[in-house]
DNA sequence: ATGCGGACCTGTTAGC
DNA sequence: TGCTAACAGGTCCGCA
């Protein structure tokens, strides 16, 4: 489920429940994950506390004065807050439990997700030392994205779904972008002109700022629910849309691959 | 260095 | 109804 908007989310929704509070325990149900987690997560996370939680693109950071657990929720990954007497539900692989009687609980059926343990500085963590800018801080701008796209050949729908360019550009929100720029995502990135970057960049930020803040009203429904706060409410322009209308001409949207993910577009008004 | 395809894994849905 | 195939919101890795 996790575009960026949704890590956002969780990560607002969790951290008021765990800040400032101890560790008791970690129970690892599954470690078999996208990697394995740690056999010593609980050694090490025991007694510490969380001091905050952050994101660094689409992973977030439970931070503590010993070191910070990575958690990424891959494909399908949720997390919620539960209790001791919430019931365990399949695909339940880890709890974070704190002494205040409150569990994180990471959920991941398609089991692409990761619980890491990481000691020192986060940014420097294999897994996140080559990411991009953040989309929606300054130093993502046309100028930085127009410049790295020179002479590139890759489909510009992969080139800003790549986290090396930009972190937090999934496949509905680039399919979203593309359209509401313009922008042919075949079009190949390195052929783009300086204000075409700038429109499109405006629309990244503009449409993840938008789902922030739907995610956001929400969070009410954080504990004890699924996890899933509501970005599937947001109106989606092609995401999903293949042979519907185009809404602003009407023509059929159009689906096609781009790196096996689907994309749909409307071919008259995206070249 | 860049770009591409395969890999990880389960659940849901479409089609026969 | 039951089986099978295709597909799903991610991204790392290895190869050309």
């Amino acid at each position: 489920m996790p575009e960026l908007p949704e890590v956002e989310t969780t990560r607002k929704g969790i951290e008021p429940h765990i800040k400032g509070y101890k560790v008791k325990s970690v129970e690892i149900r599954q470690a078999k994950l996208r990697w394995p987690v740690p056999k010593d997560l609980e050694k090490k996370l025991k007694g510490e506390v969380i001091s905050h939680v952050a994101r660094r693109g689409k992973y977030l950071l439970l931070c503590t004065k010993a070191g910070t657990v990575l958690i990424h929720l891959g494909m399908s990954g949720s997390l919620c807050i539960a209790s001791s007497s919430t019931s365990l539900k399949k695909h339940d692989h880890v709890d974070i439990v704190m002494n205040n009687d409150t569990i994180v609980r990471f959920h991941d059926p398609r089991k692409f997700g990761c619980v890491l343990w990481f000691e020192g500085d986060p940014a420097e963590h294999p897994l996140l030392v080559k990411l991009g800018p953040e989309p929606l801080t300054e130093s993502f701008n046309a100028d930085y994205l127009f410049r790295l796209s020179r002479k590139r050949t890759a489909p510009i729908k992969t080139f800003i779904m790549d986290s090396h360019n930009v972190v937090g550009v999934g496949n509905i929100y680039a399919n979203e972008a593309l359209f509401s720029a313009g922008i042919h995502p075949q079009r190949k990135a390195g052929s783009l002109s300086k204000k075409r970057y700038t429109a499109l960049v405006d629309e990244i930020k503009r449409i993840l700022a938008e789902a922030i803040e739907v995610g956001g009203t929400t969070l009410k429904d954080f504990v004890g629910g699924d996890g899933k706060p509501g970005y599937f409410k947001q109106s989606l322009n092609v995401y999903g849309r293949g042979g519907e209308t185009c809404v602003k001409c009407k023509k059929d949207l159009k689906e096609i691959r781009i790196g096996q993910r689907s994309t749909v577009f409307c071919g008259k008004c995206q070249s």
